[in-house]
DNA sequence: TCCCATTTTGAATGATCAGTCAATATTCTG
DNA sequence: CAGAATATTGACTGATCATTCAAAATGGGA
């Protein structure tokens, strides 16, 4: 990705070719800020080959049907979400509670939830023919990720012997989660990362006081 | 509304004239049903009219252009809901538990949390060129919904000598609302509103433990 | 009943846009 | 370097769709 940032910012210093994979990945961000920006019904394949300095047979010649970006600008979201959190989760300590922070934590990556980002799933959630596609292509992610925050909050639960139903809990901080980005898209004073984030730990201090504060995790607790 | 449900049900029993308000309104519901079937980018002109059984001139006779029924449609849809939780909040006690069970209720209300509805606010949420739009003739609906969330949060919070800073309780509960209706739409498995209503009744029970428990508000109760 | 204002229809118009393809440019291979 | 393989361009095509409008239908009032 950094390759093909690179070369896509500066405006004249596109190479002419490109391998088929470098390409294709440049077609798909273009695709993102253009969604983000004119909206998924407005965006037409000249828009977003124009956004990358291409011309529009370009799209065709790599993905052969609009549908068919679409499509795979979608499934290269849902990927990238998922490796994120994933590297997430490997890269903690394995205490539920540095897990649910990592788990938490990595929706706010930077990299992850830029403004376009997070404007391109709001609008493939909300188109209808995606639907299918969203569940045929993504569920498995999804249902993947509440595995693994079923299974910290079941520790979490455990350890600091709290009377809630850990699916319950594990069901509020992702619906948290969801709900906060979709609000720093539609408020029209967005939250910083930082106000998102210390409004999820509140989630999860409510749930979890043992383990978590307005400021994340506690340095170190048993029950 | 009723009347004009009865009408556009009856496939034959359409009169040939309705009045002014009866016939817009009912392309607006019909844009609703074409959105959510089709999604925000297929929608057309002739789909709405088809759908409430007319003839596709008659949308520009009424609303003139297509962007202007989608805004109608979305300022109705804006109004409907504040309209639903306001009635809620002035038919319940007068007690903070009580009226925070109301608000929490009216987002499950049979009326206005369709699939259909769903759908179309998901829509219009993810359109980029709604979010101008949307912000001018829906941010001050929000901003009140969030000024009503927050006065019952500090009435809790006083009344329950709850250790939380409201302003976070009041933010959790809207956005775990958001995201529970979000997932409504993009679950393959959908939730009843009956197992959306105990999730959120376990975000307020986790917040404000002396009031709420996972079936709703608590009898009676003081500090 | 006969007008007149209003509503409704559907054919015509023009703009937009996805997809095609022949021509051209570039890189790779031998 | 020659020639093949691949990538890129942009003009063209056909389909779709919002909008217009003239004609027809309707209902209300005199």
């Amino acid at each position: 990705m950094n390759e093909v940032a690179a070369k896509s910012k500066g405006d004249s210093a596109q190479p002419r070719k490109l391998s088929r994979a470098a390409r294709r990945q440049q077609l798909i961000e273009a695709t993102i800020e253009t969604i983000a920006e004119r909206g998924y019904a407005r965006t037409t394949l000249t828009d977003v080959a124009n956004r990358a300095g291409l011309s529009h047979g370009l799209v065709n010649f790599h993905f052969e049907t609009k549908e068919k970006l679409l499509t795979e600008t979608l499934v290269f979201l849902s990927e990238e979400y998922r490796a994120n959190w994933v590297a997430a989760l490997a890269a903690a300590p394995d205490t539920p509670a540095q897990q649910l922070d990592a788990l938490i934590r990595a929706d706010f990556n930077p990299e992850i939830c830029t403004s376009a980002r997070l404007a391109a799933w709001c609008a493939y959630w909300g188109e209808a023919q995606c639907r299918p596609l969203y569940q045929e292509h993504c569920g498995s992610n999804d249902a993947e990720y509440f595995r693994a925050m079923l299974g910290i909050c079941e520790r979490l639960a455990s350890e600091g012997r709290y009377g809630y139903n850990p699916t319950l809990a594990a069901r509020v901080l992702r619906v948290t989660l969801e709900g906060v980005w979709l609000d720093m898209m539609t408020m029209n004073t967005p939250y910083s990362r930082a106000e998102a984030l210390t409004t999820v730990y509140a989630c999860a201090a409510a749930f979890f006081p043992h383990h978590f504060t307005l400021d994340g995790p506690k340095p170190a607790e048993g029950a």
